[in-house]
RNA sequence: GGGGAGAUACUCAAGCGGCCAACGAGGGCAGACUGUAAAUCUGCUGACUACGUCUUCGCAGGUUCGAAUCCUGCUCUCCCCA
C-alpha cells in the first residue's frame, strides 16, 4: 500500500453531471464521496437542491448530504473542520476519497484550507445587519476603516457581507480582520485531483433548464410551501426557493418563478465557471466522456496497489 | 376612405437642434470572493487596425455651421371614425 493518499475533488457547473461521475469513480476505487455541496447540507431541502437519489445514494456511500438542518448555523469553516476531521480518519486505512460539488468555496476549504479565524457571537452580526439597515453601508465601512485599515484597502468595500464580516472579527476578537490572513494553514496530508466537468456553454444552460423543469414537475412547489414559514433561514436563501417564495405569496406568477429559478441558475453556473477557470491544476473533462477522460488522468496519477505489485 | 399616435442599439424605454455612440431598466458577457458562497458585490455591453477613428436613432431627400431631435415624401405598426 502506497503512502501517498489522494482526494479525487470533482467540480464544474450545475446540472453537469457531478454526481455520476462521482458515483462511477466511487465503484471503481472503493471510495467514499463527499459532499461539498453548501445546499445538500439540509435534509430539509431535496428537490429544489437536486441531491442525490435513493438509488443514487444506495449505489455509493455518501457523506456530507443531508446531515444538517437549516435551522443549524452551519459554517464553511465548521464544514471544513468536520469534513477535515472524516478524512483523516479515512485515510488510516483507505487512500482514497472523492469530493463533489458545486460550492468553490466548499471545495477549497477542503483542498487547500482556510485561515483560523475566531469564534464570533451570532449577536455582534445581527447587530452589524441591523447597523447597516439603519445607518447604511458607508458607517460600517468607515468603522472598518478606523478598526481595519488594511482590510478597508484590500476587500470589496461596496460589499455588504465583506464589510461585516471582516467587522464581525474585528469586534469578536479586538484584532484586525486582517491579521488572521494568511498565516500558515494546516498543511493537507493528501494529494488533490481535481477533475473539472465541462461542456459548451449552450449545453450547460439547457440541461439547466430541463432540471428546473424536472424539479417543478417532481413537486418543488410543495417542498417550497412547506418551508414557507422559515423563509427567512439563510440556508433557504437558495435559487428554486427563493423565487418560489415569492410565487406563493403571490407576488410572481409560476411561468414568471420558473423563468426566475433559470435564469438565477444560468447565473449561478456562471459564477461556478468563472471560479472553477481560476483553477488551473484541474484535469478539464469532457461532459460526454466524463468517466473516460477521468480514467484517463487517474490511472496515471493515482497507481492502484494491482500497478504497484507488477 | 377620413382622423390620430408611433417607429431609437439584443429587448423595453428616455432623449425633442450642439454637453449623444445616445439616460435608465432588462437580458447577456466578464470579473471579485477566507465561516451568509445556490450568498454577496463589481465592471463592460455599436464597430474597429482602439486614450483615436468609423458607421448608427424606420427609408429617401431637405433646412442648418451643426439633426435621433426641424421640414417634405415614402414604408410599416397601433388606435378612433367610416
Amino acid at each position: 500500500m502506497s503512502n501517498t493518499k489522494h482526494l479525487i475533488s470533482i467540480i464544474g457547473p450545475t446540472a453537469i453531471g457531478k454526481t455520476s461521475l462521482a458515483i462511477a469513480l466511487s465503484k471503481k476505487y472503493g471510495a467514499p464521496i463527499l459532499s461539498s455541496d453548501s445546499r445538500q447540507f439540509y435534509r430539509e431541502m431535496y428537490i429544489g437542491t437536486a441531491v442525490p437519489s435513493k438509488e443514487e445514494l444506495a449505489a455509493a456511500p455518501h457523506f456530507f448530504i443531508q446531515h444538517k438542518s437549516i435551522q443549524d448555523p452551519y459554517s464553511v469553516g465548521d464544514f471544513e473542520r468536520e469534513a477535515m476531521g472524516f478524512l483523516k480518519n479515512h485515510y488510516l486505512t483507505n487512500d482514497i476519497a472523492i469530493m463533489v460539488g458545486g460550492s468553490g468555496l466548499y471545495t477549497d476549504a477542503v483542498c487547500k484550507g482556510l485561515d483560523k479565524f475566531p469564534e464570533v457571537p451570532d449577536q455582534i452580526r445581527t447587530d452589524l445587519n441591523e447597523a447597516l439597515i439603519n445607518n447604511g453601508l458607508e458607517t460600517l465601512t468607515n468603522k472598518l476603516k478606523d478598526l481595519d485599515p488594511k482590510a478597508f484597502e484590500q476587500i470589496a468595500v461596496d460589499n455588504p457581507v465583506r464589510v461585516i464580516r471582516a467587522l464581525e472579527v474585528c469586534l469578536a476578537s479586538g484584532k484586525p480582520y486582517s491579521s488572521y490572513l494568511n498565516q500558515h494553514k494546516d498543511k493537507r496530508p493528501f494529494k488533490v485531483h481535481y477533475l473539472n466537468i465541462t461542456a459548451p456553454r449552450e449545453t450547460i444552460y439547457e440541461r439547466i433548464n430541463q432540471r428546473v423543469d424536472l424539479m417543478i414537475k417532481n413537486g418543488l412547489e410543495e417542498e417550497v410551501r412547506g418551508l414557507l414559514d422559515r423563509k427567512k433561514l439563510n440556508a433557504l436563501n437558495t435559487v428554486g426557493y427563493k423565487e418560489l417564495f415569492r410565487c406563493i405569496e403571490g407576488e410572481i406568477s409560476l411561468e414568471t418563478a420558473i423563468e426566475e429559478i433559470k435564469k438565477n441558475s444560468r447565473r449561478f453556473a456562471k459564477r461556478q465557471l468563472t471560479w472553477n477557470r481560476k483553477n488551473t491544476e484541474a484535469i478539464v473533462v469532457n461532459y460526454k466522456k466524463a468517466i473516460e477522460d477521468s480514467m484517463t488522468y487517474l490511472n496515471k496519477a493515482i497507481p492502484t496497489s494491482k500497478d504497484l505489485n507488477s
